[in-house]
DNA sequence: TGGTATTTGTCCGTATGTATC
DNA sequence: GGATACATACGGACAAATACC
């Protein structure tokens, strides 16, 4: 499945300014160059280009140019952004990780449970508890629940692989937006029954609802991570 | 100043479905009918929805339409979101707020400085502290450091204020892109001593790095915020 | 099963406006 | 003023996914 012109010449430019052939605070070659070294209209480059901007590699400077601002990340550190699953999220860190499924459960959205997540009253969900442990240390648990009508057949088994390549492979499903709100709490007895928190007091909580391509909001999940293996990466620009 | 077309088209649009004259899980007009109504080109209702969509109001599915996903926020909650200074996302919330500094100096970044920062070495900074009451609570501290050649003449005065008006209004600089991180660390002195901490042993931290339109990093800001008036919202969407 | 209409996705070309140098 | 570069807008062509008959 090839991808969109516009996509490839997104990932070049993008592959140039990581690896610095373009350099923070130089300007990008202008649009005229780069359809030229591309053989593609405006409209194709320009795009590529938005979506550079949209992710914090460039900034358009009307009448001017297109200014690299571009910092390298530390790697050390485990990172957030995007969707991206935890498991795909830590094997770009290349570290080791599993699962633990300490709760399964088939069960119907009541009214306290609908004003959390969203979910009507009367929806048939699976709800888990996840451990997750990377490197060996469990440093997050996950509440998922998950509609049962679109997340058909879920087992532990498949819980403590990878829901999302469930989703996509077998399924056929495409996970398109997600929604997340970050949050600190105070910790609770089941955070400190499964987790090694020092003597921390408080977790990063990650509230998500995702939804599929028929803009079906599937899964809600809250994600408490302890703190010192949080972080999460924003970008933002304003409009004028 | 008028705005573009497209701009205000989705202006309208996004006042439709936070209105709900558009309702959730509904599709939104087809981009002909959309084309009609407001007179313009396919591409430019194109852009306008593209818009919608990277701000989690809708999402597009091929061949079928473009549907609705918007759920309104609690408002009860203090919000972060885009590129947005404390007094206006504290302005939309109608809520009083004022700001103390508490340290007010001019130097130069060293090496240290420079690591947590990115600021080369050398660079003439001003550093502020500055504590940030909501409805009469210390909530929030900020640590600033701004670049002076680019946010020339500074006072304590003015950061009492709003440092974001004085570049946008007497310094003519346009704030276009920030960065952040966001990330969950151990309370330090300054903090418990100028924030009502209740017990919590940990504070909810952003750092940002700010870029003028030049493309010129001027600001960088460690903001330390009280983790129960903490929230952060973010969208994203998988490429496919 | 197949054909047609609808709807969104991609790409191109062109014209005009505006900011910078 | 002129040259260069990005910004906005229009229109057209074809592809791909979906819906419906």
């Amino acid at each position: 499945m090839p991808s969109a012109k516009y996509d490839r010449i997104y990932d070049k430019l993008r592959e140039r300014i990581e690896n610095e052939v373009y350099k923070s605070q130089e300007l990008l070659p202008s649009e005229h160059v780069l359809i030229e070294e591309f053989d593609c209209s405006r409209n194709t480059v320009r795009r590529a280009i938005k979506q550079l901007a949209d992710d914090g590699y460039v900034q358009s400077i009307h009448g001017k140019g297109v200014r690299i601002i571009y910092q390298p990340y530390e790697q050390s550190e485990f990172m957030l952004s995007g969707i991206e699953s935890l498991k795909e999220a830590v094997a770009r860190n290349k570290k080791e990780y599993t699962t633990k499924v300490v709760c399964f459960a088939e069960l119907m959205v009541d009214d306290k449970i609908s004003k959390r997540t969203t979910f009507p009253i009367g929806t048939e969900v699976y709800y888990l508890q996840r451990v997750r442990y990377i490197e060996g240390e469990a440093l997050i648990i996950d509440h998922n629940y998950f509609r049962r009508d679109i997340v058909k057949g879920l087992t532990p088994e498949i819980a403590e692989k990878s829901v999302y390549e469930y989703l996509e492979g077998p399924l056929g499903e495409n996970i398109v937006t997600t929604k997340r709100k970050m949050t600190v709490e105070r910790i609770t007895e089941i955070d400190s029954k499964y987790l090694k928190l020092k003597d921390y007091n408080c977790l990063a909580v990650v509230s998500s609802m995702t939804y599929n391509a028929d803009g079906i909001m599937f899964e809600y999940t809250q994600s408490r991570h302890r703190p010192d293996c949080f972080t999460f990466y924003d970008q933002a620009q304003r409009v004028k």
